[in-house]
RNA sequence: GACCCCGUAGCUCAGCAGGAUAGAGCAUCAGAUUCCUAAUCUGAGGGCCACAGGUUCGAAUCCUGUCGGGGUCACCA
């Protein structure tokens, strides 16, 4: 239990004794209650908003409130003093030997000291990075890689039951446009001269292996074959093998995904109609027709089609969306609500992790989410915005021509694999994010990540010494040594707790970089 | 036209489930730095938190609207 937490549960024993007293009615709502480290130092060590948040409720005013409150918070033993503030704030002061256990207290849990309870075992299913098994993992797909592997940590920390899953997408049409790709490497690698790579197919090198493996496994069996004949075969065991290059690259960034879902799984286990079945039978399912897209130019053409459409527009999206197409293939979003309400039996919260591009498909996603979980479980979408990469300052030209993109694995072993986590949790998600590949490596304050990491290795210093010198800084340091101003950095570390807590809660794993970056200040500063 | 994101110091951005006098870095200016890992630290100036309402003890934060910037609006994935 975090410091403050503590301190929590003993005003709430204090609020209990003035119940008994009769001093405060008994049916207080006292979820506003907080007990929170104030902004400015000089007013204490912890501060409470109970008398200001339950004054009205008890019929009295905060200050009248908050003097109940202060000789019942004054003789507990830690606490030196507790002075009423402001509108009525009561700030409470603790001993220096509070903030000294309180640093044994990190000493002793080391890597489990800030992990907390508030996710009260729930399920969360975080989804991430899901790029299209086409080829390798590039740079438009680390940052959401990093944000959903960090979030998937902080939830854990913070007490969730996370799975961390990666939807393929398997089924459309780019997995045939990969198999046909795959097909011309595979006649090249049986020697047939197969010219410049056609518009429209992935011309990329890494698909060259892929083709050897098959004229390795079948030599010349398909060369002369109908499309029907190989393509699924060459369909699959592309997928596999983009499939361990993306698994790959994501080890690189010490990523590890839980679950592969495949796409064409969901499909064929019956589950689109079944959750199609399920929603037409709460009446949310129709055949009927889209209006003319807003987009298109008005000299384009477009001819109203009949097609089984979801009524999202009832859960706030702008129209309804269809499920299947003309031709009685599932669409995209078919088999996305399918697959959500398949994550949303197995979870209390489902977290995705999306490029802001796709921002248009939220709603009718949430849409589908709430249809068909009777509201039970909440789909929060966080949508990640784009990397602009630099080198000295100049931006990286990245030509359209596909294949010529930059890889995570690229950048993973130019700058470093702490160095990309970091920088990627330098901006909150939905800003977009600057990375400089000369910048990123600097040696200098004006480098987050550089500075962190020397923080970190001049406390590594003093542990190397401590230890040189053979003493446990768990349980044989003097901490009657360490005086006012160092325990002001004790007390900053005790704001770790809460800090992953909120990020958990908000979804928001920048924070943690964040608070780093804070931490390693006043360290460096206290160092000096 | 609709929807989503954003609007905070000259610049880049934080602002923690609403808290007290809105913060950091860069840049500018003035200083400190024998040693424990040199690239570090201290201080100063700099603000109509886009704007207008609302909610309440209290709003940069939540709600509504307006303005400005970006994105999206397919039987695609």
């Amino acid at each position: 239990m975090s410091l403050y937490a503590q301190y929590a549960a003993l005003l709430d024993g204090v609020l209990d004794d003035l119940v008994a007293e009769g001093a405060l009615p008994a049916d207080l709502d006292r979820r506003q209650v907080t007990v929170e480290p104030p902004r400015d130092p000089a007013h204490g060590d912890l501060a409470t908003n109970a008398a200001m948040v339950l004054a009205k409720a008890a019929g009295t005013n905060p200050r009248a409130l908050a003097d109940l409150v202060r000789p019942k918070l004054e003789a507990l033993p830690p606490v030196t003093s507790v002075e009423i503030a402001g509108p009525g704030f009561l700030n409470l002061r603790l001993t220096p030997d509070a903030w000294r256990d309180e640093l044994r207290t990190i000493l002793r849990e080391g890597d489990a000291y800030g992990t907390s309870t508030v996710g009260k075992n729930e399920r969360v299913n975080v989804e991430y990075v899901s790029a299209n098994p086409t080829g390798p993992l590039h740079m438009g797909h680390c940052r959401g890689a990093v944000v959903g592997d960090s979030l998937a940590r902080v939830l854990e920390a913070a007490g969730f039951r996370v799975t961390k899953e990666y939807y393929v997408n398997d089924a459309g049409a780019q997995v045939d446009t990969l198999a046909r790709s795959v097909n011309l490497r595979y006649r090249e690698a049986l020697g047939e001269d197969i010219g410049e790579i056609p518009e429209g197919m992935y011309p990329g090198a890494y698909l060259q292996p892929v083709g050897a493996i098959l004229a390795a496994e079948y030599g010349d069996d398909y060369v002369d074959k109908p499309e029907a004949q190989w393509l699924p075969i060459f369909r699959h065991t592309a997928i596999e093998a983009m499939l361990d290059l993306i698994r790959y690259d994501l080890g690189l960034l010490d990523i590890h995904h839980d679950l592969f879902s495949s796409e064409a799984e969901v499909q064929e286990s019956g589950a689109v109609t079944e959750a199609m079945e399920v929603l037409r039978g709460k009446g949310l399912v129709y055949v009927g027709t889209l209006e003319r897209p807003k987009s298109l130019d008005p000299h384009d053409e477009w001819e109203p089609v009949e097609l089984t459409l979801f009524r999202s527009s009832q859960f706030g999206d702008d129209q309804d969306r269809p499920m299947k197409k003309s031709d009685g293939s599932w669409t995209y979003f078919g088999s996305d609500a399918a697959y959500h309400w398949q994550k949303a039996k197995k979870a209390d919260h489902l977290v995705n992790i999306w490029g802001a591009d796709h921002a248009g498909t939220v709603k009718r996603v949430q849409a589908a989410v709430k249809a068909l979980t009777d509201g039970r479980v909440d789909l929060d979408v966080k949508l990640v915005q784009m990397v602009r990469l630099f080198r000295a300052g100049e931006p990286v030209k990245m030509s359209k021509r596909a294949g010529d993109f930059v890889t995570l694995a690229e950048v993973v072993e130019e700058v470093g694999r702490d160095v990309v986590r970091f920088m990627m949790l330098t901006r909150r998600a939905d800003a977009p994010l600057d990375f400089d590949f000369m910048k990123v490596v600097e040696a200098s304050k004006d480098n987050p990540v550089f500075y962190v990491q020397y923080a970190h290795a001049r406390i590594s210093s003093l542990k190397r010494k401590a230890a040189d010198a053979g003493v446990d800084l768990a349980t044989g340091a003097d901490l009657s040594l360490l005086d006012e101003e160092e325990l002001g950095l004790v007390k900053r570390a005790a704001q770790y707790p809460r800090t992953v807590e909120s990020a958990a809660m908000a979804h928001e794993p920048h924070r943690i970089a964040f608070y780093l970056y804070d931490l390693a200040a006043e360290f460096h500063a206290l160092w000096n």
